[in-house]
DNA sequence: ATGGTATGATACCGATCGGTAACCTCAGCG
DNA sequence: CGCTGAGGTTACCGATCGGTATCATACCAT
């Protein structure tokens, strides 16, 4: 039963876990603590007892996106460990499935920075590390291929990742994330011809 | 002065034009009627005697984002009406430069799915019309230009346009959008050479 | 038994949310 | 002149927002 598994863990684990949840679904604006408490099978003043502030259960819940993003990124690393193309093929790869699921919401920190405006919100910081760690990564791989311009190439990876995630989750968009793998293959490839020459 | 623009035409037109330039800036949850009607330099009447709703106001606003962004893309087609190879790079250069704006805030559409994920919302049939169309019109560019599977290079295309406004938008990523471009050629080209084997 | 710790329950706070009713002003126009 | 329609003004509605105070309960370790 879902109702079981609401209730295991401590309050702050349902808080989180239901936060969490919530705020990916439906967006953070549009889902209020009172909400979140009932649904985690508690009160406000639990979720209050655990976090300073809704601003920062929101900073919470991106952070540990972020610490699971990276472990299932490196995860997968150390299965090529001496492949980046191989490593660049999985991250698509891994992409493609998590898009092509019809319940997809897109990615947690780009959504969240289409809410959050204000540069002092807990959750801007963490947005911009992650972001620009993935940019970092992606060109990491890319000059361990060994093309011409790294940063470029992976830039351009990035612009098709955050595509097919946004598209994922945009009414008359969705087909079109099925399409990000092969286009990364093309850049990929289309990058060595021009560094073999 | 701001003052005089902000009063310049109808109540309505001020209120639309508040309610547009409010959304897109800080997305549409975190606005309230009464801000838009006091920045419109009128009052919450005046927004309900024009609109019969919130909800029908942000549909209204999108509206009017889909009918100007035709426009403009029509308008620029009709510069080059024999050679969709250009207006496809025509409007890869528009979107670089729209996405230059370090004051760019994404699309209006794709920010708008993020907030709203109610199906009976009237922006969703907005929205859900606006990139089906996008995408039927890149793919017909594409099959004109003579690409084997035009479907395909237009989703990938599709995927880059929506990677760059949101990147152009989320911290720590907006850098990567100004390779929109560049990757669209690359797509563009690589599948050229694939037909003419 | 005792004292901490975590949690639940309930009532409350001021502010804001989207939305409405009633009234008044004023310009345009016959 | 009087009518009409647009718009400004104010007050209000119930609901919800994020956040807090208070009190009771239950468990766990010493």
């Amino acid at each position: 039963m879902s109702k079981r598994a609401k209730n295991e863990g401590s309050a702050r684990e349902r808080v989180f876990r239901t936060a969490a949840a919530l705020f990916h679904r439906h967006g953070i604006r549009a889902v209020g603590v009172e909400t979140i408490a009932a649904e985690a099978n508690t009160t406000k003043m639990s979720l209050y007892r655990n976090f300073p502030s809704k601003d920062e259960l929101v900073a919470a819940w991106l952070r540990d996106h972020d610490a699971r993003f990276w472990q299932s990124w490196d995860a997968m690393s150390r299965e090529y460990p001496d492949d980046p193309r191989r490593q660049l093929k999985a991250a698509f790869e891994l992409l493609a499935k998590h898009v092509a699921d019809p319940k997809a919401r897109g990615c947690p920190m780009a959504n969240a920075a289409v809410e959050i405006t204000e540069s002092d919100h807990p959750a801007t910081k963490v947005i911009k590390v992650h972001k620009a760690r993935l940019r970092a990564r992606l060109a990491e791989l890319c000059a361990r291929i060994g093309v011409g311009d790294s940063r470029l190439l992976a830039d351009q990876l990035f612009l098709l990742m955050e595509g097919a995630q946004v598209s994922a989750q945009t009414p008359g968009a969705r087909a079109a994330a099925a399409s990000v793998a092969r286009a990364a293959a093309v850049l990929i490839d289309s990058n060595r011809f021009s560094t073999e020459v």
